[in-house]
RNA sequence: GGGAGUUUAGCUCAGUUGGUUUAGAGCAUCUGCCUUACAAGCAGAGGGUCGGCGGUUCGACCCCGUCAACUCCCACCA
């Protein structure tokens, strides 16, 4: 065998490994006879690069695929790519400015080849970046949701929903990204808190132009479509001005004064200007009192005055043409000061709506959109809420249970036009009159307008296309369904083999856009759950628990911490750090603690490794039956630890527990295995090993590591062809049976590693050297616990001979365990040091504790109503302390 | 404005239906060790009364009420 560097260096192992499992096809999933253990990526954007978030998200789902894999299930887990329209559009046009071309200069087609070039060249990196990572997603099988038959899946599935009537036309009030010029979806827009300010302008009355109302709003700059003003019915400052007008400042418009409920009395002035072109609740109150609305921002965000050219404008007004809508809102409020209208200005802090993805402040539009009909939806699609509150599908943590149903009892509509190019364009033609025809291509929607008798002949039909495209969210809610072609091609072997999928693991974030979506996808079109747990992931952040950000810097860079510390430290030190359903504090500390540990795996592997050239069947040391007897001990201790953490792995498994797993896992290997296994079996200096602690140990070892490999699957693998000449890979390696552990051995090996503790401490404390040797002698309430540990026990301790005693024994260090005291012979000067006060302080905390248990049994109502097994306990508790007080109370009289 | 969650050692978190020794882990800290697998290490140690108050109970970190702080989600009071 090869000789053993130092340290662990992970760079080459990685490469090595990933690319033999790659050429082994491990990844590669077929349907079979076994169990699907199912898992699809939720799919970053084309756009993306790997950040801290998907190296949480990706490393939980290799370790339940791993995990799942060596468990005998059929593992599949797809990859693929999101893409994306407004963040990859954003990109495209970015990039085609640098170039010098505006996408209004290009054609869909030309600007779509642009996009599809980029695609093709930057998209997907991040997947290539999961492979650094260590990810075992079945290549194969990488999907896009732009993919053709995945395209075509969603095109279908509109014509569908459009055809049962969930899927509408109409003009609302939407969300308008003046910055993508797009509407978007509720979900899309992000509230944030912002500095502002409330201006107060005065409107003079029409009926008396002395008298002012004076007016409250934020927004000045939409004033030249006010058409009303509003006041509360039961304001009595405005009772008698109610049915009267004012004159709209700059503009003069002549507008009532109306009174409505939805006015609080109390805010600002107590009066609201309506404007219903440019406020979701001005439009609702305009449509309420018939006002008209009158449109004075266009789809940019900048002033136009078209609508308002009947009205004769001024100059002034028309000056305002083109200048964007936070500038407007300056100039106004400065030609309103110049005709002394402007009340007063405050400092307010209010909350805008801004696009999640360009940043921009979202402006209400009244215009036309494609929706679909939530209520409508829902009510044919039950189980969408159901399901989840019945744990049929599985919440992880299950608090999200309530944030879920919350959202799906106050559901809007959904609005999935989106004005842009790249996407899944929507499959809608109109003629010239208007009338809209849902189809899946040009000719059929010909044939739909003829049959409907609107049309006369094919040749004089002129049909143009909704240029729209739909919201990508609209795609990617088929993602479960389509990567196993189940819109595309239903009922075919993959969908029904793979589908319901396992287990989701994503951020919380997106439980509207995407989890809740899927969720009534699944149950509209397969009638099933699209999943059947779902993990949800927080967020990550930096370790004073800020967001990680790009303007902040604190953004780790993932490649290079896998490059600096090695992907399997990196997925220790985020997983260990990770508790279940909580946001992550990142700290780079954590990857240097799963570099420690790589490295600790490392040494024991040399250790265990340099005994080969020295096995002989039965050491000399064997031959002596107390050692082997020792051995023998060492061998079924740490086999029922393993057998009980098995056990204790597979129950936080069960329950995603993921990072207690990972903990449990470590202490292991670091401390029952390293620090107390090996150092039991250890032969001394160059000595020779015998057949059976070489064997077992390196059983033990392997079995240790196909317990980690899901979590981290590079040195596992290396170390376990590293450990012996294999034939076969950790990585397939089939997890045996949980065995059954025996409680007596473990209690022997708990009260074996307490006494070494406690004898070390007293050496210690007493400034004993660890090579200086000494007599210990026992004095134990049940020696019969002391016989089969006593050999290995003598070794951790240095001593050279072993005794039990029934009396104390002077001129030694005395040491109390429990009810069982141990006392050192050395021959080095014994210093007393605080033998006294640690006894002192330990009897003072026994009496105590006795004290509060008699104070228990001596309670009647106590043992009255608490259990006899309870009684009983209280009953051990005070005996056992009292033969505790009596032990130290003799060792206090030999001082 | 509504709702949810959190509050346990310096930091990050466990703590299963209230009763097993007046609370556990990792990291950090302190002490002693370059002991031939490992100083990226070894052997030890100290540190919390479980956010405050009140209640239920024989018994509360755990159940109830209340107050406080923090976090998140939802909701366009202009």
């Amino acid at each position: 065998m090869t000789e053993l560097t130092k340290n662990y260096i992970p760079g080459e192992v990685e490469n090595r490994w990933y690319q033999h499992w790659l050429d082994k096809g491990y990844f590669n999933s077929k349907p079979d006879e076994r169990e699907a253990y199912t898992v699809v990526i939720p799919p970053p954007n084309v756009t993306g690069v790997l950040h801290m978030g998907h190296c949480l998200n990706n490393s939980i789902q290799d370790i339940l695929i791993r995990r799942a894999r060596m468990q005998g299930k059929n593992a599949c887990w797809v990859p693929g790519t999101d893409h994306a329209s407004i963040a990859t559009e954003a990109k495209v046009v970015g990039m085609l400015r640098e170039r010098g071309i505006t996408k209004s200069s290009l054609t869909r087609d030309e600007f779509l080849a642009y996009a599809w070039e980029w695609k093709e060249k930057y998209g997907g990196i991040i997947l290539q970046q999961l492979k650094k990572l260590g990810c075992s997603l079945d290549w194969n099988r990488t999907s896009f949701t732009m993919d053709d038959d995945y395209y075509k899946s969603v095109i279908d599935i509109f014509i569908r929903l459009h055809k049962d009537g969930i899927i509408y036309r109409g003009l609302r009030m939407v969300n308008w990204d003046p910055a993508s010029k797009t509407a978007l979806s509720d979900e899309e827009v992000i509230f944030k808190e912002i500095n502002s300010k409330l201006y107060y302008v005065k409107y003079p009355l029409a009926e008396d132009s002395n008298t002012f109302i004076t007016v409250a709003t934020t927004r000045p700059e939409t004033m030249l479509g006010d058409v009303a003003i509003c006041v509360n019915p039961s304001d009595e400052r405005y009772s008698s001005l109610v049915g009267k007008h004012v004159i709209v400042p700059i503009i003069n418009r002549t507008i009532p004064i109306i009174a409505d409920e939805y006015v609080e009395a109390g805010f600002g002035t107590g009066a609201l200007k309506i404007t219903p072109a440019h406020d979701k609740n001005d439009n609702e109150l305009g449509r309420k009192h018939n006002l008209k609305s009158i449109t004075t921002l266009d789809a940019d965000g900048r002033f136009t005055a078209a609508e308002l050219m009947e009205e004769n404008p001024s100059e002034l007004v028309l000056s305002y043409n083109g200048k964007d809508r936070f500038e407007l809102r300056k100039i106004i409020i400065e030609d309103i000061s110049q005709l002394q209208q402007v009340d007063k200005i405050e400092d307010y802090k209010g909350q805008v709506g801004t696009s999640e993805r360009t940043g921009a402040v979202i402006e209400s539009r009244l215009s036309l959109q494609w929706f679909i009909d939530m209520k409508a939806f829902l009510t044919k699609n039950p189980e969408t809420l159901a399901a989840v509150m019945s744990d049929e599908i599985s919440f992880h943590p299950a608090k999200l249970k309530n944030t879920y149903s919350y959202w799906l009892e106050n559901i809007k509509d959904w609005c999935i036009s989106r004005q842009l190019w790249w996407g899944q364009q929507i499959p809608a033609w109109y003629d010239e009159a208007g009338n809209c025809y849902v189809a899946a291509t040009e000719e059929e929607a010909k044939q739909q307008a003829m049959s409907a008798g609107l049309m006369a002949a094919a040749d004089g039909l002129q049909l143009t296309r909704d240029e729209d495209v739909l919201d990508t969210w609209f795609s990617s809610w088929l993602w479960p369904m389509e990567v196993f072609k189940g819109i595309s091609h239903p009922g075919n072997p993959e969908i029904n083999y793979y589908f319901p999928t396992t287990t989701l693991v994503t951020g919380q974030d997106i439980i509207f856009f995407w989890v809740a979506r899927m969720i009534m996808a699944g149950y509209e079109f397969k009638n099933l759950p699209p999943f059947k747990d779902v993990y949800f992931t927080g967020m990550v952040r930096d370790k004073q628990g800020r967001k990680m950000s790009k303007q902040l810097g604190n953004s780790p860079d993932l490649l290079g911490l896998i490059d600096s510390y090695g992907a399997d430290a990196v997925r220790f030190g985020i997983m260990i750090s990770s508790p279940a359903g909580n946001d992550l504090l990142f700290d780079e500390s954590s990857l240097e603690q799963g570099k420690f540990f790589n490295n600790k795996l490392w040494n024991a592997l040399k250790l265990v490794r340099s005994w080969e050239s020295r096995v002989v069947i039965q050491s000399a040391q064997e031959s002596d039956k107390v050692q082997l007897l020792a051995n023998q001990f060492s061998f079924e201790w740490f086999q029922n630890r393993l057998n009980e953490v098995k056990a204790e792995v597979e129950i936080l498994m069960r329950q995603f527990k993921l990072s207690e797993a990972l903990k449990t896992i470590y202490s292991l290997i670091w401390d029952d295995f390293c620090s107390w296994y090996l150092e039991w079996v250890k032969p001394g200096f160059e000595l020779p090993v015998s057949k059976a602690v070489y064997d077992n140990s390196i059983a033990f070892f392997t079995e240790l590591m196909q317990l980690l490999h899901p979590f981290m699957p590079f040195i596992t693998e290396e170390l376990y062809h590293l450990l012996d000449e294999r034939s076969d890979d950790l990585c397939v390696k089939q997890f045996a049976a949980v065995q059954a552990t025996d409680k007596q051995i473990l209690g022997s090996g708990k009260l074996l590693k307490e006494s070494i503790t406690a004898i070390r401490d007293a050496r210690n404390k007493a400034q004993l050297k660890p090579k200086e040797e000494i007599v210990l002698h026992i004095q134990p309430s049940d020696k019969t616990l002391y016989t089969p540990i006593e050999t290995l026990l003598g070794k951790q301790v240095n001593a050279k001979t072993i005794y039990y005693t029934a009396d104390s024994i002077a001129q030694s260090i005395a040491v109390v365990m429990g009810k069982d005291k141990f006392y050192i012979i050395s021959d080095q000067p014994i210093l007393a040091g605080n033998q006294k006060e640690d006894l002192l302080k330990e009897q003072q905390h026994l009496v105590g504790f006795l004290a509060a248990v008699e104070k228990k049994l001596s309670n009647e109502r106590f043992v009255l109503n608490a259990k006899p097994e309870v009684i009983e306990l209280e009953r051990k508790k005070k005996s056992d302390a009292e033969a505790k007080i009596k032990v130290i109370e003799e060792s206090l009289a030999g001082l």
